[in-house]
RNA sequence: GGAAGUGUGGCAGAGCGGCCGAAUGCACCCGCCUUGAAAGCGGGCGUCCCGAGAGGGACCGGGGGUUCGAAUCCCUCCACUUCCGCCA
């Protein structure tokens, strides 16, 4: 959710935001005027109620007629608390129906338009020369061992795979050293939660413009997590966190799990898009004032991870009309996929400023004890996609993969892979 | 899955349907005392909403109901505890 004070004191600034993402500004006069009813309401409302509540003390006091009397101006006092009452409850509701449709406020600095209207902030590295026509991920993949689709659709169906042998292996590898990463900058290491309750995958912004993308359990009313950012932004839901010591860094390592509806036949060969996956993901709460060195610390340990793979890759500025309800600001690093001739997403770092956390209701205490929403942000540190940027990219003409040195330590110092 | 119980402020723990936003203790903060500290004494000590302010309102797990009036009665959901069963 926005700051509503602050979409009173600058509307202009929400609907600038609104325009950058190519959907309606409209909504910003819809919510003040929502605003205002409320106010209003719940003003009319409590004066009854106070009123109510002087007449109920006087009651307790009196006796005989005069307390009969005083029953019946207090029953049709009642009636009118009531009502006023309905009334207020009613203009919150539609207040917060509004409130919870509008998306965080772009930062000025990112680029306005949508998906293919990113900037490309930098590269890092030169996509390699082949002296072969290189294979894809899942030729190499199959080939090696490490990769079974045709199973995982037997099994579960399009989009589900197994990771078998060397293939296990080299995820958790890739996760582990990510988790190791972590822990040596100080983050606190988490195994999460991949069910949730709705409140919680509400409050993170996924099921807003997005809810097709999570899967849900009728049965039981909870869903299935697309990331950890879901379960560690709710870690402290309802919470006055403790940020004297400075912001609160948390891994999460889990499964995630993504319906892909809408994409069909997108990226249907292979692990690139799969509707279940393993992830390490950074996440941090907060000052406000702080998130925005934050998030660049983010992309920079993203980036070193990405080093110790050895690939291309570029980062990007994500436009504003792609970065999803919650983020303000988001950079994604794309590594080279020779296959595809094309950079794809490996990490993604999202600055939500307050907006998650004022959902769900996490806040700090200022300088002067004051609670203050905090600030949340999240960022990746590894997941399974990341096997086909290592596969692709480091392939020999034999079908071999070199494993970049970083790895190896986490491969039982594995050198190469090699086919069977 | 079945049965019983519990859910009050940072923690512990009282609370007859009106005098309860809520006793008391601990913790915490400020001051006095002290060479310093402890003890002792005095004061303070929740969150949210509306309001320029004065002030008003809400919150005793969540939601709903009864009543002029609910922390207190009823319903329901959730969480936790214990017991039984079942499965790992």
């Amino acid at each position: 959710m926005i700051d509503l004070r602050m979409l009173r004191e600058d509307p202009e600034a929400v609907r600038a935001s609104q325009r950058a993402r190519g959907e309606d500004d409209g909504v910003v006069d819809a919510l003040l005027s929502a605003d205002e009813t409320r106010r209003s309401a719940v003003a009319r409302a409590d004066s009854l109620r106070a009123e109510q509540k002087q007449l109920g003390k006087q009651v307790g006091k009196a006796s005989g007629d005069e307390r009969e009397a005083l029953l019946v101006k207090g029953k049709d006092l009642a009636a009118q608390v009531k009502a006023a009452d309905t009334e207020r409850a009613e203009a919150e509701d539609k207040l917060t129906e509004l409130h919870g449709s509008v998306p965080n406020v772009v930062h000025p600095d990112a680029p306005a338009g949508g998906e293919d209207d990113y900037v490309v902030l930098k590269h890092v590295g030169t996509p390699r020369e082949f002296d072969f026509t290189p294979r894809d991920h899942l030729d190499i993949g199959t080939a090696l061992g490490a990769l079974d689709t045709e199973r995982g659709a037997k099994v579960s169906g399009a989009r589900f795979y197994f990771l078998t042998g060397v293939g296990a292996q080299l995820q958790l590898a890739l996760l582990n050293m990510a988790a190791q990463q972590a822990i040596e900058n100080g983050f606190t290491m988490m195994i999460t939660p991949v069910l949730v309750r709705p409140e919680i995958m509400s409050g993170t912004g996924f099921l807003g413009a997005h809810a097709s993308e999570v899967y849900r359990l009728r049965d039981d009313d909870l869903y299935l997590v697309g990331t950890s950012e879901v379960s560690l932004a709710g870690y402290h839901a309802d919470e006055i966190v403790d940020l004297g010591a400075g912001p609160l860094h948390y891994a999460g390592w889990s499964s995630c799990f993504r319906r892909e509806a809408g994409s069909y036949g997108k990226d249907t060969r292979g692990i690139i898009r799969v509707h279940q996956f393993d992830k390490v993901e950074m996440f941090v709460y907060c000052r406000p004032q702080d998130a925005e060195a934050e998030h660049d610390r983010l992309l920079a340990w993203e980036e070193q991870m990405l080093a110790k793979i050895e690939v291309p890759y570029r980062v990007i500025d994500v436009a504003a009309g792609d970065l999803g309800t919650s983020a303000a600001r988001k950079y994604d690093c794309e590594a080279w996929v020779p296959s595809q001739q094309a950079y794809r997403e490996l990490t993604s770092t999202s600055n939500c400023t307050t907006f998650q956390a004022r959902r769900l209701n996490v806040r700090y205490r200022d300088e002067d004890g004051r609670p203050q929403i905090a600030a949340t942000l999240n960022g990746t540190l590894a997941t399974t996609r990341w096997i086909v940027a290592i596969l692709e990219n480091h392939q020999d003409a034999d079908g071999s993969v070199r494993v970049p040195e970083a790895m190896r330590p986490y491969l039982g110092g594995r050198e190469v892979l090699r086919p069977a």
